[in-house]
DNA sequence: GAATCATTCAATCAATAAATTGAATGATGA
DNA sequence: TCATCATTCAATTTATTGATTGAATGATTC
C-alpha cells in the first residue's frame, strides 16, 4: 500500500487535474454566476451537450460544483467552500510567474483600462454611504440571478443605445463576471470615450459574493 | 484566434496540469527543503533519474522550480513567488471538500498527535523570548541546508537513542518537511510516550521560510 | 584529449484523457 | 401510456501524457 503521504499527494493531484482544462475553468466561471442548466452551459461555452455534461461531472466529482434536478433539467451551481480562493491563488501565481499571462492581460485588458480598478471594500463603503452608481453589464438573465444591490443593468450589447440612463456627474463603477471578463473592460473603454467617469470593480460578481457582501436577486434596479 | 479569455484559461489549465501528478508534488516537497541534484531527488522519490529529470523540467516550465548547474550536476530549487500559498490553497480546499483526504489525515496523522500544532507566530514569539526548544527531525543533510535558528537536529531514526539531549521540563516544538511529513508526527508520538512535553509546528520548514521568518544555515545547534 | 559522471534528449510503448456518436434514462405533459 | 425533452451513459476514435530505454550532451578529472 502506498504511504499516507503519497495517498495525499494523489488526492491533491486529482483535484489539480480537474482544474487542468480550459473548458472546465470556463464552466466554473459561468457556473459561479448562478445556477445554469447543462444545455445553457453548453451554449455559453460552445461545447456539445454531452461533452459539457461530462466536464461538469468531473467538476462535481472534484467538489467544485453541485447539481440538482429541477423538472426535466439538471441545474449546476458553484459548490460551497474555498473554490474561488483556490482559483485566485492560481490566478495570482500565473500572473506573477508566467510571462504569457501578463502579456495577454496587458494586451487585451489593460489597454482598454489604464486606471486602477476600485476595490470591493471601497465599493461597499460607497454603497453604504449611498454614493455609488453601479453598472452591471452582464446579460439580463445573469443579472436576474443575483447582482450588487441597487445596480443598474445594461448589457454590454445595449450600452451604446442606453447611455442616457447613466449620470455624467458621478463616478460609475462597472463590473461583470470576473477578473478576466472582457465586458467590463469594454464598457469602461466605451463610456470613457463618451466622457463618463467610470472605473471597473476589481474581479467580478462571484468574488463580491464570496467575500460576503450583500446581494440582490430581485428584478433590475430600473422602473 | 482564440479569445483572450480562453487564452488565459489555457494558461491556467496548463499550470494546474503541472500540479496534477503526485510525483511532481512530491518533488516540489523535497525541492522546497533546499537545493537538490536530480540524482538525489530521484533517490528520494524512488523515480528513475530520467523520469525525475522530465518531471523536474515540467515543473521548471511551469515556473515552480529553478535550476542551476554546479560542476557536473544540476541543482533544482524552489522558485520565488507564491508557490507555497498556491499549494496551501489546494491543500485547504482538498481537506475541506474531499472526504478521502480528511480520512487519510485523521487515520495516519492525527491519530499520532491529537494535540493542536503550535502556530508559526507563536514559535516566533518564543524564539524571540528565548523560551523555545525546537527540534528538527529531518536528516542531517536537509538540516544543513537551512533550519529554524537554534534548532536541535536529531533525525527521526536516531531519536530513540538520543533522548538524553532533550529537556523534560520544557515544551519541545518539533517540525519536519511540511504539513504531511510523517516525521514530526512520529516524533511527537514517540516523545509523548517517553513523557516529554512536545507539540508539532504547523506545516513545516518551507512554510516557515516562506512566511519570512529567520533561517539559519550554519552547522547544527550542537557542540 | 580520453575517460568518467550527471543530466538531458529522443524514440518507443503503455496508459489516460478528450471528443464524438448514438442509445438509455428519467421526468414532463398530452 | 405515449411522445417529447434534457441529461447521462457507453462505445469508439483521437490526442495527450507517462515511463522506459539507450544514445547524446556538457562538465570534470586523470
Amino acid at each position: 500500500m502506498a504511504s499516507a503521504k503519497i495517498q495525499i499527494f494523489e488526492q491533491f493531484a486529482e483535484l489539480a487535474r480537474v482544474l487542468g482544462h480550459a473548458h472546465r475553468l470556463e464552466l466554473i466561471e459561468y457556473v459561479s454566476q448562478g445556477e445554469r442548466s447543462v444545455e445553457r452551459l453548453a451554449q455559453l461555452t460552445g461545447l456539445s451537450v454531452a461533452n459539457a455534461s461530462q466536464h461538469l461531472q468531473q467538476l462535481r466529482r472534484g467538489g467544485f460544483v453541485q447539481s440538482r434536478r429541477d423538472g426535466k433539467r439538471v441545474l449546476y451551481r458553484l459548490a460551497d467552500g474555498p473554490i474561488l480562493s483556490l482559483l485566485s491563488a492560481l490566478r495570482s501565481y500565473a500572473e506573477r510567474n508566467r510571462a504569457e499571462v501578463g502579456k495577454i492581460v496587458s494586451d487585451y485588458f489593460h489597454r482598454l483600462d489604464e486606471l486602477e480598478p476600485i476595490s470591493r471594500k471601497e465599493l461597499a463603503r460607497r454603497l453604504k454611504a449611498g454614493t455609488a452608481v453601479v453598472l452591471d453589464v452582464r446579460p439580463e438573465d445573469e443579472f436576474a440571478l443575483g447582482h450588487v444591490p441597487g445596480a443598474l443593468n445594461i448589457p454590454m450589447d445595449k450600452l451604446k443605445r442606453r447611455l442616457a440612463e447613466l449620470p455624467k456627474d458621478r463616478e460609475i463603477v462597472a463590473y461583470c463576471r470576473g477578473a478576466y471578463c472582457v465586458l467590463s473592460f469594454e464598457a469602461v473603454a466605451l463610456l470613457r470615450k463618451q466622457g463618463f467617469l467610470v472605473r471597473r470593480l476589481e474581479d467580478g460578481l462571484p468574488e463580491w459574493k464570496a467575500a460576503g457582501h450583500a446581494m440582490e436577486t430581485s428584478p433590475p434596479g430600473q422602473p
